[in-house]
DNA sequence: TACAATTGTTTACGCGCGTAAATAATTTGT
DNA sequence: ACAAATTATTTACGCGCGTAAACAATTGTA
């Protein structure tokens, strides 16, 4: 690479003896020229570092190469590992992606999907909020752009959606609780923000039902994403009144399982499967850190590497042109056995 | 709003009744029109939905309005948190903050830096990778954008360092341990990615040379990112052999101090202060999760607000064009007590 | 009222690239 | 070796906005 600095594609074309409207077609496609024109200006920003001017280039184009990313709550390592997975896919597919968070705040990601307007995005990977989503604005976003909804559905928008089987996650790891000690009751949130917990509170009463036992479901208080502290107060409020049925509790989300094994902790109520243990808890989610609770964390885990290639791969199609109907595609989790149930 | 869209600024000029070059001149300051005209543009722009091109925008200014922040691990919520913090205060100043996360690869680090050389940015926050960084790249960038490095400092790179003061956070905790039990022996990575690790060891030794105690490293093996389970492992290996010379154990971090909390479980050690308790664990950072540990870890917290606030502080200014020579800026940490120490 | 200072308008050009059309060169198949 | 098919070149225009210069209008002040 020389010191020469080539300022336009103009400069470029002259250096690399190819025609600009060539090399533009280069830029555009790398496949759509001859091979050897195409090696001629490969040696060429090979040897002047040459790289188009990206504002121009998605100025004049219909379609640009971003796509964005964008999350609820980044804070979560459950999202952040999703996101990072679904960034090196679009790299790989030859898009710029972009990642947003929304910390949790509707009008944050109206403000979000707005600024993504103005990047003409080729297609957009959206994980809502969830209940607080402010509907309408990202219906008129899924009119507008490509836009593959994850995590968590919203009716049917969007060219597609790509999640996990709530109903599988929770009826499995129902079923392993039941066949192994007593039936759990099921701890979750009054309110969650995200609605795959309402699947999962019905997939538990429907498992409970077809197993013939009886479900306690306990709805704690608390809004937003703090999910640990909303799990570890009502964890002291369930274990102080003794408001349990029965020694197994099942967790919505790993997050509040954290919270529910610190008031355990907190109370001195030792948590496993040993004869010494008053209770046991199992999470749902394979959150990243679920490994290194004590007990570690029994829990029903997301296919990450599954869910972020389906929905990368759909978006990817879609931008591409393959029109389908709509679909959703939810992914079975796998049971991961540690000492906490 | 109204349905009418308007498709550049020329035909917004016509509705809103002021010429284009002054409504282009509002765009990039709103204060740089006359009280009287600017109503009259917010009117329009209020009552059409316009908003500039931001690519024709980007192309023609010499410096755009986009702050890249790049961190080097996006799924440890200790960057998540701080660069939530840094975005809001980005956006707030009126820049356009976009994310970027090297996930613990050099090389991913540097092709970060290429593509945000394309955006022009007019600043931007790094928290580098550390040893593994390249340092030629980082240089190079540093010399064509202003770049203010948090976190980890790199030499007198950027135009200043922001970070917190790792001497006062290992002496401060390391003084508390000692005044409360026996001293601590420090639990820490032998080649750790992060060049804090290195203050943090050395302000250890001083302050047992201090105190006038005998100190004792414990250096475990490991590479790269995965904390927790690094350790885990060295934990076991330090428990199972009795390695540890006291009952006290300061880890240099807290996702280091995780991995050592489930090792203590799972060889059946009790941690915490009570008489019952065999080991006492601190660690350093203030992790969001460390609250829910168990026990609730002892740690010494970053000042995330202070340290955020600071950054973008001191970027802006040097947008701003306030020239200033190099300078460090370590804020001190919070100590935090809980159970485990 | 008059004059200077400020702010806005008109006109015109440039940024770097996409893209279309007509033409020329090269490759491919037979 | 020659026509057909493919690929590249030439020429030219447009995208939406920044910005400079000369000029006109509006303010503020005494």
């Amino acid at each position: 690479m020389q010191k020469t600095k080539i300022k336009n594609m103009e400069e470029f074309s002259a250096k690399s003896g190819i025609s600009r409207p060539t090399v533009s077609k280069y830029f555009n496609d790398a496949d759509s020229v001859r091979q050897s024109t195409r090696a001629k200006i490969e040696a060429a920003i090979e040897k002047y570092g040459y790289r188009p001017n990206i504002f121009a280039m998605n100025q004049n184009r219909k379609l640009t190469k971003n796509v964005g990313i964008v999350v609820p709550v980044l804070a979560d390592p459950y999202f952040a590992e999703i996101a990072r997975n679904l960034e090196q896919r679009c790299m790989d597919a030859g898009y710029r992606p972009t990642l947003f968070s929304a910390h949790g705040d509707p009008e944050l990601e109206v403000e979000i999907l707005e600024n993504l307007r103005s990047m003409k995005p080729a297609g957009v990977l959206l994980a809502p909020l969830g209940r607080a989503s402010n509907r309408d604005a990202l219906e008129k976003f899924c009119n507008d752009f490509p836009t593959l909804i994850f995590d968590s559905n919203v009716e049917e928008l969007g060219i597609a959606f790509v999640g996990s089987d709530n109903f599988q996650f929770t009826s499995h790891i129902t079923d392993y609780l039941c066949r192994t000690g007593e039936p759990p009751c099921f701890f979750e949130m009054k309110t969650p923000a995200n609605p795959n917990a309402h699947r999962r509170r019905q997939s538990y009463l429907n498992a409970m039902g077809e197993f013939g036992y009886t479900p306690q479901v306990f709805s704690v208080d608390g809004e937003g994403w703090g999910l640990e502290e909303i799990g570890r107060l009502g964890g002291h409020e369930a274990l102080k009144n003794k408001l349990f049925s029965t020694n197994t509790v099942l967790c919505s989300n790993d997050r509040l399982a954290f919270g529910l094994l610190t008031a355990c902790y907190e109370q001195g109520v030792k948590v496993g499967r040993g004869p010494d243990c008053a209770i046991r808890i199992a999470g749902q989610d394979g959150h990243p850190l679920s490994r290194y609770t004590c007990p570690p964390l029994t829990t029903i885990s997301h296919n990450y590497d599954a869910v972020s290639k389906h929905a990368a791969d759909a978006l990817i199609a879609a931008i591409d042109g393959h029109v389908e109907p709509w679909k959703s595609t939810r992914l079975e989790g796998r049971l991961i056995l540690r000492d906490s149930a």
